[in-house]
DNA sequence: CTCATGTGCGACGCTCTGTAGCGTTACTAG
DNA sequence: CTAGTAACGCTACAGAGCGTCGCACATGAG
């Protein structure tokens, strides 16, 4: 069992944690911090491919394009979740948490925990949030 | 946005869902419940190809190959969602669940439901587990 | 032996992804 | 206005994954 998630590649991928991870970015800023040394052609291209699949924005700075990520990591991911359920189970959480118990990789309580910083990490939200 | 969760293409999805939907099957039997007309050979070529995955597995009855899901839908969607929160979350579950909660796809009160309804299951499974 | 049925393998085309080269445009220095 | 430099987009090319088959091989029935 090797399958990844894909719909971004491994590279797209790097990149995407690089925007969210220090907000608005140059081609430039991406390729000094990326793992490998890559041309900034292929930089470029990546980013605009990210552009293209919805995942970055960018805004003109000068000549210099800034991107920015369309949406917080957070719900990116909480949509592809929401993807999983729908295509295994039909669009039922519920089955996707039992999967989750049974294959030990949450518990009960660990659930209830999430439950509760859930509604913490609302309510911060709630008061000073855009 | 349109990405997909691949690892598995449209095609080899709808059949592992008539494997897990209607327990061991032939490549005849999915055949004939594809929504799409396809050659067996072409069906079959997928069945080898989930099991290469790992998703599936076969026994022999006469000279007739019958295939079985490796793992139940719920576990995989379940392994599927720890990869996607490993990758975009770096692990932590808490934050892709506050994106479902800050995309109004959860609420924090269903998360709670949600815990109580795995309990149940936990313990329906505890009971008469295999 | 021949027919029908079930199987695996190899193949082709298309799309996606990583990786770049190259031509173009715009601002800076004479 | 001209030359140089720094960004940019476009086009390309190879490798992998997936959908789709055709075809040759094996085996039980007559």
């Amino acid at each position: 069992m090797d399958d990844r998630l894909r719909g971004l590649g491994d590279l797209e991928h790097e990149v995407m944690q690089l925007v969210w991870a220090h907000g608005p970015v140059t081609a430039e800023i991406v390729r000094e911090r990326l793992s490998r040394h890559l041309k900034e052609s292929t930089v470029r291209t990546v980013l605009r491919r990210l552009e293209e699949k919805g995942y970055a924005r960018h805004t003109v700075d000068g000549r210099t394009y800034v991107y920015h990520a369309t949406e917080a990591r957070a719900r990116v991911a909480a949509k592809a979740v929401q993807r999983i359920v729908d295509w295994f189970c039909n669009g039922s959480m519920e089955e996707v948490l039992v999967g989750m118990v049974d294959t030990a990789m949450l518990d009960q309580q660990q659930l209830r925990t999430l439950a509760d910083q859930v509604a913490k990490a609302k309510k911060a939200r709630g008061v000073n949030k855009g």
